[in-house]
DNA sequence: TCGCGTTCTCGCCTCACGATCGATAACGTC
DNA sequence: GACGTTATCGATCGTGAGGCGAGAACGCGA
């Protein structure tokens, strides 16, 4: 154990934004502060640094109180927030994660903890409001020039689900026409080989498809002023 | 003062990638240590955050010794460095910033710190070329989608001087006509009224342009998923 | 003053890519 | 077997980036 005048000074916390699109939305994983400050405020999952421990892996550590790591196919870092007064008590830094969850599964959560959606979000407290909404800004940019898809989408899946994963984590309408190009170009998507339905009645059968690889990895070099095209 | 336990305890510390067009190629602003550990190695300036601070008023106090703090036109939080054992003496954690200066001003440095090209560097101290390295990836990507480039311009210039800085800071050949005609349809760029030559000898005198806006702003969405067009 | 080299500026063309729409394919259901 | 439903694919359009070359605007020297 550390004493208390260690844990004071160090005072680095970790932080997660944990997202998922449920039931057609984007969720944030939250529980609910049972003592002050903050009482009953809701807050992001996370805890103290250890002396010996990187951020990621006490990220992984607090997160496994709360949700089945393994469920997580993403953990990125974010800012470290270091307002002397974001917590009242005392001094505390604390860095925030991106953590990404694929749609499908349900991991059991404590008793406390819930699943709420972005764009219904209570007060929360510190400042984890602010964590939240910039983790969801990080998440839509890279949607867009990585395969950061893969994190949010089930294991494999048909081109309408995609497009409504995608179309709740960007918050607006897309094209499944559209989706299935670009990705397919870019050789982000294979098909499983299977097919299968999405509504409930009938209709063609959907091609199932499943992301080729399943890291982080940049697929759109920024359009502008790119090195003069070394065409093979 | 804090005493040693706590000095110990905090061990936080802020380190700055400082990089500006020199000579038209991308350099570093670092300074050569003389105590061990790393005894004579290049290191990146910064220094230990204090208790009262956030991290990037402590940045701009500790750059304060190396170079005029107000010729950093642009100052962006990066990762926070967390392994054990990035400083063999003591667990430190370290958040790294990067910071720009506009091409053209020489600021005065003290004696044992220098500016060294980013594709000529020498053997760095603890992780700073991984941070350094690491920086210029974030100048590149977001020289593409946003306005950053007024952090790294003159005051005014000539499209073929923005040109060079662009082609330093990239990597790789620009063309200026292209570089004018995606500026200029973004609105980043307004002509002074002034004109001016470039090289030494005659020629057609170029018109001078400056940045309309010289704080951080996104200018380009990004290409994929873009929400249905709403023609006004 | 008149050419001449130099540098910048602008317009035209091409190409790659995203967006949209309509036609067709592949099912369930009655 | 006809019909509704859903998925898929191709054709087309618009937009923005890249490349090239003609002309514009100078300094300089004969």
């Amino acid at each position: 154990m550390v004493d208390d005048s260690q844990a004071r000074a160090s005072a680095h916390a970790v932080l997660a934004a944990v997202l998922q699109i449920r039931q057609g939305r984007l969720q944030a994983l939250l529980w609910q502060r049972a003592r002050e400050p903050f009482a009953a405020r809701w807050a992001l999952p996370g805890g103290a640094l250890a002396a010996d421990e990187t951020l990621e892996e006490s990220m992984r550590r607090h997160l496994a109180e709360k949700v089945d790591v393994r469920e997580v196919a993403h953990l990125e870092q974010l800012e470290t927030r270091s307002d002397p007064r974001r917590n009242p008590s005392r001094r505390e830094l604390a860095t925030a994660f991106l953590g990404l969850v694929p749609s499908g599964v349900d991991p059991g959560v404590p008793a406390d903890t819930r699943w709420h959606p972005l764009d219904d979000l209570p007060e929360l407290a510190y400042d984890h409001g602010e964590i939240l909404l910039g983790a969801r800004e990080r998440l839509r940019g890279k949607l867009s020039y990585t395969n950061l898809g893969f994190a949010l989408a089930p294991p494999s899946f048909t081109l309408a689900e995609l497009r409504d994963v995608y179309s709740a984590a960007l918050g607006h309408p897309v094209g499944a026409t559209n989706l299935q190009r670009v990705l397919l170009r870019r050789r982000l998507l294979e098909a499983t080989g299977e097919r299968r339905h999405y509504g409930s009645g009938g209709g063609r059968p959907a091609t199932m498809y499943r992301f080729r690889r399943t890291r982080l990895e940049i697929t759109d070099q920024f359009a502008v002023l790119r090195p003069p095209t070394m065409t093979s």
